[in-house]
RNA sequence: GGAGGGGUGGCAGAGCGGUUGAAUGCACCGGUCUUGAAAACCGGCAAGGGUUUACGCCCUUCGGGGGUUCGAAUCCCUCCCCCUCCGCCA
């Protein structure tokens, strides 16, 4: 959420970076509501200011014996129309609050400017594309053969997008989430946590799925709650509604989780294999900073996320979005994307965010500054370190031999007890 | 699911219709003392919003929402959460 005093005082920044991102709002409506929210509130707090200071006379009078009729006559009229004014400015003040909440961030200056995906920067890539003596398999043609999933008898179970995993499948899904969780709480002191898979709607308006994104994901309506399409979302609101002393940042956060996702209106695209799916694996980092340090750690959480291609020896490039392909509440991201040699395609298999201060305003996550003792709203990040289901196409691809068995990279050896598999 | 108890400031914990935005303790910040530190003593210390050039002033907030009242942390209704016991269950 950006703040409404922004709003009102760099109008014209703000307007140019919904711009860019290829949104428009009405912002004279919310100048205009702000304004009759504002004053209305102005008004209340007068007939309150009267009516406090009449009570407290009241109640010295009772005391001393005088009579006090008259005057609570008087305040039984006032205290009707304050009860008029509160309704009507709440009923402003949820409007606005509705506008608000529905707002995008606001891009990073550093971004660059552009309409979509193709506007994207690559920023740098790693190893290079594998060569093969033979024609490579796509993963899905290599995990049938060996057994490793199933996507029909899935399918039986819940439908198409939901992978039952088998056999060395099944066992080299939970050696990566292993691995990956490991990885980062040795290397870089991330702590690990083991959230819940549901969360209800505050939570997920913390990180910013509610209220745009409803029709995106799984709920209950019997018990309110929804599937998590992310970590994120749990773990972001692991500091929901708290002041935290500025010693205990910078937090780090490791969690692994199913994601789940409806994939609303994308069906069609990326249907094959483990591209797009309605359930998946995904080990999600999460940070809690100051203001003052959040790009620093944008760039070491990109690294960290990046390290875990590195070590398992897969080709990668970064990307920086533009302007137009920035999420909702992003205020800067990188794409990791991974090389996969059957498809011949680059697969994102992370997102790396600095949500800035908006995150943090939507779930009141705050901090207490050393320097003067304030309290302020630390900076949210987030990213995939790293999602599975892409990897393990990577994985499949990159290491294949000619027989259609699977080299297992040496650091993934000891988590699968195999060195191949076929 | 049934019975009972409870949710108050960064934390602990009083208050149970009228200077209570809230005692007290801890934590934190400043000062005195000390060679330095600790202890002791003195002082300060909630957040959000509005308004003001500023000092300041005003309003809101005691789990959420609604009600009673001139006035609610305090009374009533409702929802949520936590704890204890019983039942059920991985």
């Amino acid at each position: 959420m950006i703040p409404i005093s922004a709003i009102r005082e760099n109008l014209k920044k703000i307007q140019e970076s919904w711009k860019a991102k290829g949104e428009e709002f009405d912002v004279n409506k919310i100048l205009i509501l702000d304004k009759k929210h504002r004053d209305n509130l102005n008004q209340l707090n007068e007939l309150r200011a009267e009516r406090n200071i009449a009570s407290e006379a009241i109640g010295k009078a009772r005391r001393s014996g005088d009579n006090a009729t008259e005057a609570i006559r008087k305040m039984k009229q006032v205290s009707k129309h304050i009860k008029e004014l509160e309704k009507i400015t709440a009923d402003l003040d949820a409007q606005l609050k509705n506008i608000l909440i529905n707002l995008p961030n606001i891009p990073h200056g550093s971004v660059p400017v552009g309409a979509d995906e193709t506007m994207n920067v690559e920023i740098r890539d790693w190893g290079e594309k594998p060569n093969f003596g033979f024609t490579p398999k796509s993963h899905l043609e290599l995990g049938t053969q060996l057994g490793m999933f199933d996507f029909q008898r899935g399918a039986k179970i819940s439908g198409s997008g939901f992978p039952l995993y088998m056999n060395a499948g099944a066992r080299l899904e939970r050696a990566l989430i292993n691995f990956m969780l490991d990885h980062h709480h040795s290397e870089y002191g991330y702590t690990e946590v083991f959230p819940p898979f549901v969360a209800n709607k505050s939570a997920m308006t913390t990180t910013g799925q509610l209220p745009k994104f409803a029709e995106d994901m799984y709920w209950s309506q019997t018990d309110e709650l929804y599937l998590i399409p992310t970590a994120e979302v749990p773990v972001t609101n692991i500091h929901r509604d708290e002041i935290l002393p500025e010693d205990d940042l910078p937090k780090y956060y490791s969690a692994y989780s199913a994601c789940f996702r409806r994939e609303a209106g994308s069906y069609g695209k990326d249907t094959r294999g483990f591209l797009r799916l309605h359930q998946f694996n995904k080990v999600e980092l999460v940070k809690f900073v100051t203001p003052e340090s959040s790009y620093d750690e944008l760039e070491s959480l990109t690294a960290q996320a990046e390290s875990i291609l590195q070590v398992l020896g897969l080709h990668y490039r970064v990307v920086e979005l533009c302007t137009g392909d920035l999420s909702f509440a992003s205020a800067k991201c990188y794409d990791l994307e991974v090389w996969a040699p059957g498809e011949k395609k680059w697969l994102e298999v992370s997102s790396c965010s600095n949500f800035e201060s908006f995150q943090a305003r939507r779930g009141n996550i705050r901090y207490r500054r050393n320097s003067d003792n304030k309290v302020d709203f630390v900076h949210t990040l987030n990213g995939s370190g790293v999602a599975t289901p892409r990897l393990l196409v990577a994985l499949l691809e990159t290491y294949q031999n000619a027989d259609g068995s699977i080299l297992i990279p040496e650091p993934l050896q000891p988590y699968l007890g195999l060195k191949e598999i076929r």
